[in-house]
DNA sequence: AACAATGCATACCAGTTGGTTTGTTACGTC
DNA sequence: GACGTAACAAACCAACTGGTATGCATTGTT
């Protein structure tokens, strides 16, 4: 890889940030040409049009995203189940900051985008699916140990995890306030843990 | 109210199709037009502006769920538990049509606005929550029948089951299928049915 | 020193956008 | 049957859109 193109970051960060507050369609070239500091014509040399930077900028996502979670204080938590925990309430203090911050750009783009753009749907739902993985193994494991016969699966979980997450956003956004996200994933919190006891109720 | 312009009624049902499929700023005043079958002149005379156009959109999107859901068979359930549990169960049956069914209006639109549009987003708001709200009697009924010391509040678990399942349309869309809409949401029945156990270990 | 490729800027364009202007038709009312 | 008004239609427009054509430094290679 050379050097590193200065320019093709900045519009990367540009789109992370405009993506997330306006959505996809709204945002226009110039706006993150903008943001970015650069010109149109550092746009197209980067990118041959806007859904390609728009599936660069999943990709991209995804390395952030993925570094923020490689990262974290839960991963280095011992039992699985309470390393789920860790994680859910590592996301509910994400969720504590700036509207804009609370939300995911690939949950955000893939509602405007999936009928019509199936080449960014494809780059939102293999980002979303690739960190639930990260999270099957801690599942399954956690499963094994708490809840070896109840009738989920680990995948399954893992995805739901996810989809409570992004509605959450959702119900912020409508509220135009973010404290309300952590309360609402304290109900997933509540789920998880309850479906990992070995004396639960749950397993049916 | 006059006879009923027709115009009018049929650019909103052609406003909830659009957008629902396309999000709000992908979607341009002709082809709502077009897709009603009726000129631009007609839109600018009922509405004020395309923003005009969405808050109606949104009060129409209440009118016709609202209908769905007072009309549904889960109302006449008669203990509050299974009441919900029917409710879960009509939301999930639901989802089994086509993807562009599945979706939210207002969960849709609230992603891309509520930056940009503070009037859209009200709307929003007050039309996921006033359903929310329609499902707080059954909720609070059923916990001070099955788990009155629950720390939790009806209106947040209202609440959380809206954004369980704008989560499931989200990761519905990003997937092309509406099938793992009704396997997500089997996860938020699990959890409702859980917490509304009188021998529950769901109650802290 | 010659050369080519990379990284970016400037200037420009054709198509589309939300919105306006200006009719035209149908209808209730006195 | 004159008159005001609501419901639409058709043509038009300025601003903006994604995208292109081209120019020009800098850098690495030979």
């Amino acid at each position: 890889m050379p050097p590193a193109p200065l320019a093709r970051t900045k519009l990367l960060d540009a789109a992370l940030a405009v993506i997330r507050a306006r959505g996809y369609s709204a945002t226009t070239v110039d706006e993150i040409c903008r943001e970015a500091g650069v010109t149109k014509g550092a746009f197209f040399h980067h990118f041959k049009s806007k859904e390609d930077l728009a599936i660069a900028a999943a990709q991209h996502w995804n390395e952030v995203t993925g570094a923020l979670f490689a990262g974290a204080a839960y991963q280095s938590v011992v039992d699985p189940r309470e390393r789920i925990l860790a994680y859910i309430d590592f996301r509910a203090q994400i969720v504590q900051g700036d509207l804009a911050e609370v939300t995911c750009l690939l949950g955000t783009m893939v509602q405007e985008t999936f009928d019509t753009h199936p080449a960014i749907r494809t780059a939102c739902r293999e980002g979303i699916e690739s960190h639930a993985r990260t999270l099957v193994p801690m599942i399954a494991e956690a499963k094994a140990l708490y809840a070896p016969n109840a009738p989920w699966r680990a995948e399954s979980l893992a995805l739901y995890t996810q989809a409570a997450l992004q509605g959450a956003f959702i119900i912020a956004k409508a509220r135009g306030e973010s404290q309300i996200a952590s309360e609402l994933i304290a109900h997933l919190r509540r789920y998880v843990r309850g479906i990992l006891r070995t004396e639960a109720v749950f397993h049916d």
